[in-house]
RNA sequence: GGCGCGUUGGUCAAGGGGUUAAGACGCCUCCCUUUCACGGAGGAAUCACGGGUUCGAAUCCCGUACGUGCUACCA
């Protein structure tokens, strides 16, 4: 059985969306699970050419997904250029091609000729109002006008495009890995410009070209291309390459949480949740946060991503990125949208925390706790911090309010909370359990917790009215784990130390 | 407007002629925990509508409604 090769072409003027990654993914569990190559291969057309370092953008946060390009702009894997701007002699000579057979015309419309036609036309109350069948004789093209005329004008260069002349009344038939059969009438469609009048392709051309000369097999992007899909179908079949056409995918949309449309950009800010996989400096709209900042992890991000639109028929839900390359299928993915759902996204990230090692974990944790000034240099104590907290942090970032107070001493104690039930007994008890715990060696947890039950008892105190200051004293306030585990990781001194420090503020 | 694609709880969804219509998120109740979480046990909530086909329809067919996408020298 031949190889696959699949191709992802990403937007760079877009970032990295949460569609994009998912396509990538999709793309990329594909070509993974059938033995095949995935090409990453960014599309730099004249609108999108400008927005610098989108390219290795792209490339991290791929990465950071541990989606890794077999090739692409930035490693050769046989098949380049890559880039369209290198590629112009290509299109344009498959273009001219097209217009020897008759499949395709030149055209030397200005785009306001195009628009004051749409507007007559749309006054007129014509409902009509695409460049094709209908209309393309009244404007100004290799069809209408006079055969001299038409190479006058390309002898000087008059700026024009080169449309693809539709056939009428034909229908296309091509295979949907995900919807089966489907039938399209060519009348809808207009004469779509295949090469634009700076002599680079649209993406109908491009996308058959590219993907003819580099082979590619399957051909998997979102459903908002399926209306196109018999323009590329026909260019298939107009170039002689119909044997080579690959399999198609259109796969389904990720909608606004809160309905009507596609999730775009705007629907972060909006909504207060992230957009992007890692945080995207817009040329347009500035800064946009990521998952990454956020506190994702890149395994429950692709996790949670996978399974809008797909599953694998059980119950499970979380899966690493071997294991969904193992049970992935195209025909198990969804062929209708399905609206993001945030929470949802937490608890994968979530879930994936409570199972990731504290060793996974660490350098994650480090990171964030060094971006916020917390040194955390001792890293034994950092491995059993994490082990300890880790099922109560929903994001990464969580471990800063959830187990900074280990490394630094919190800054505010909770004393009101303390002083609501506070006396004599109880501050005498605590002046003498420092110095109980001052002679504890080693400080080990259960003569911890030991001698605290018996200072307890010889106070005549009940010890669960005990461990709720002495909490706020260890941590500044009424939350975390067991008191004598803090304790015990804390050490000896910082207990003290923190005990001492609190009860001079209840003076 | 035209054309395409779709429709199972609020959300993600399994199920593809016979099921008490799974499961998850979120919500609610209780248990565990001398804190907060985690965890555990329960609960409320669904086959868009109307016609067929069939002994029997969430499941197949048709229509309607609704959603969504395309209708650019953007992808």
């Amino acid at each position: 059985m031949s190889k696959v090769r699949v191709r992802f072409a990403p937007s760079p003027t877009g970032g990295l969306h949460l569609g994009g990654v998912r396509t990538a993914l999709f793309n990329y569990l594909f070509a993974r699970k059938n033995g095949g190559d995935f090409v990453l291969r960014v599309e730099d057309t004249d609108q999108t050419r400008f927005v610098e370092g989108a390219e290795k953008y792209i490339i991290d946060c791929l990465d950071w997904c541990a989606i890794p390009p077999d090739e692409g702009p930035q490693k050769d894997g046989g098949y380049g250029p890559y880039r369209q701007s290198e590629r112009k002699s290509i299109y344009r000579e498959y273009a001219e091609q097209l217009v020897k057979s008759g499949h395709a015309y030149y055209a030397f419309d200005t785009p306001e000729e195009i628009t004051s036609l749409r507007e007559k036309l749309k006054a007129e109350g014509k409902y009509n109002v695409q460049y094709d069948f209908q209309n393309r004789l009244n404007m100004r093209n290799s069809l209408s006008l006079p055969k001299e005329e038409t190479e006058a004008l390309l002898k000087i260069d008059f700026p024009h495009v080169i449309r693809m002349k539709m056939p009428r009344d034909e229908y296309v038939h091509f295979k949907d890995m995900i919807r089966g059969d489907i039938e399209m009438p060519t009348d809808g469609v207009d004469d779509k410009v295949l090469l634009k009048a700076d002599g680079m392709p649209t993406y109908h051309l491009a996308v058959v070209i590219d993907d003819y000369l580099m082979k590619i097999t399957h051909s998997f992007r979102g459903e908002e291309w399926l209306p196109s899909a018999p323009v590329h179908v026909l260019l298939w079949k107009y170039f002689g390459w119909e044997k080579h056409a690959p399999q198609w995918a259109h796969l389904p949309l990720i909608l606004k949480p809160d309905g009507n449309g596609k999730l775009s950009k705007r629907d972060g800010e909006r909504l207060g949740f992230p957009v992007f996989a890692m945080e995207w400096d817009d040329p347009a709209k500035g800064k946009m946060g990521g998952f990454k900042e956020l506190g994702f992890m890149p395994e429950a991000f692709i996790n949670m991503l996978a399974m809008l639109g797909w599953n694998d028929g059980t119950e499970q839900e979380v899966f690493t990125l071997d294991e969904m390359v193992e049970k992935f299928s195209m025909e198990r993915v969804h062929s209708h949208g399905a609206k993001f759902d945030f929470e949802k996204a937490k608890w994968f990230n979530h879930e994936w925390i409570k199972r990731s090692s504290a060793e996974r974990l660490l350098p994650d944790v480090k990171e964030i706790f060094e971006k916020n000034n917390i040194l955390a240099s001792d890293e034994d104590k950092l491995l059993k911090v994490i082990g300890l907290m880790k099922d109560r942090c929903t994001l990464l970032t969580d471990f800063l309010q959830q187990a900074g107070f280990f490394f630094v001493t919190p800054t505010t104690i909770d004393t009101p909370a303390i002083l609501q039930k506070w006396n004599e007994d109880k501050n005498r008890f605590f002046v003498e359990l420092i110095h109980t715990y001052s002679s504890i060696d080693p400080w080990d947890i259960a003569d911890i917790e030991h001698a605290f039950k018996e200072l307890a008892a010889t106070s005549k105190l009940k010890p669960g009215e005990l461990m709720f200051p002495f909490r706020i004293m260890l941590m500044g306030g009424k939350f975390g784990p067991g008191v004598f585990e803090i304790s015990s990781i804390l050490g000896k001194e910082e207990t003290v130390k923190r005990i001492e420090h609190t009860l001079s503020l209840l003076k």
